[in-house]
DNA sequence: GTTAATTATTTACCTGGGTAAATATCGGAG
DNA sequence: CTCCGATATTTACCCAGGTAAATAATTAAC
């Protein structure tokens, strides 16, 4: 069993699915990682950049850094919360016009990237996946 | 079917993977990516950067500025080639010591983080992550 | 043989992941 | 009330992926 190939594999594939991604993504001036970000403000509502950066498994400091850049073109906007300390993060209205159109080119390009496997085939990839790991799932 | 959820937990899971490798990797001045680079260098002897670029599915940038890392920490010798425009990169003596070490605590760490899954269930795996992306496999 | 296209590498600059440490604010112990 | 620990965010600095454009050297065309 060539559990480095595996590895190498799904390292490649994530790559190129990203920068893939990131292409398609450039006619509506985001990237993957800003995108992520938006669907979750979008399902989610308004949430302080804490909620978010845990939510997504990602440091605080990515978080900031990114959500500096998506305030700055205009996709996002950070009121301060009742607690002085934090910063609620909440969809400026361009953004709540855009999303519609950007979710089309999101669901159009993941079509394309599963196009070679079956609906079961992507629900065993799914719970494969969620083996892989060091730590116990249930954490 | 939530291909979204799918490629987000695709997301995930290699994060975290390349996270935690890093973990591991850091008692021998070492990071994933300069690690895939001495694998391939110790498998296929001295190659050029262009075939190692090309071999990985890297940008050229990308491969320059890593290789220059892994020279300046010792790991690598960039020497001309015959062709004036080319580098040859080779491991140093000291990386040829120290690869069983590394080795080692790379096979350990991948058996850790497959350990939640059974070997044919790596080969389905493999096999669904290989079926992935909008290029036809075939080049 | 000189010029033009191609190839190998590099430079400059972007996004995005990480860690360690600095602020700033909040809350509880005393 | 004061002080001290915890919490939210930020800053500074890594590594690693990308693109566009600049060199440098080689090859092909004429």
């Amino acid at each position: 069993m060539d559990t480095s190939a595996l590895f190498h594999l799904l390292n490649q594939k994530v790559r190129l699915l990203s920068k893939e991604l990131n292409e398609h993504l450039q006619k509506h001036d985001l990237y993957t990682s800003q995108w992520t970000i938006l669907y979750v403000l979008s399902q989610k509502g308004p949430m302080s950049q804490t909620d978010i950066w845990q939510y997504l498994k990602v440091e605080a400091p990515t978080m900031t850094r990114t959500l500096a850049r998506m305030e700055t073109s205009g996709w996002i906007h950070r009121k301060p919360g009742k607690d002085k300390r934090e910063r609620i993060v909440v969809l400026t209205e361009e953004a709540k016009e855009k999303l519609p159109d950007v979710m089309k080119t999101i669901k159009q390009f993941e079509q394309q990237f599963v196009a070679h496997i079956s609906n079961s085939e992507q629900d065993q990839l799914y719970h494969l996946l969620e083996k892989l790991g060091t730590k116990r799932s249930d954490e």
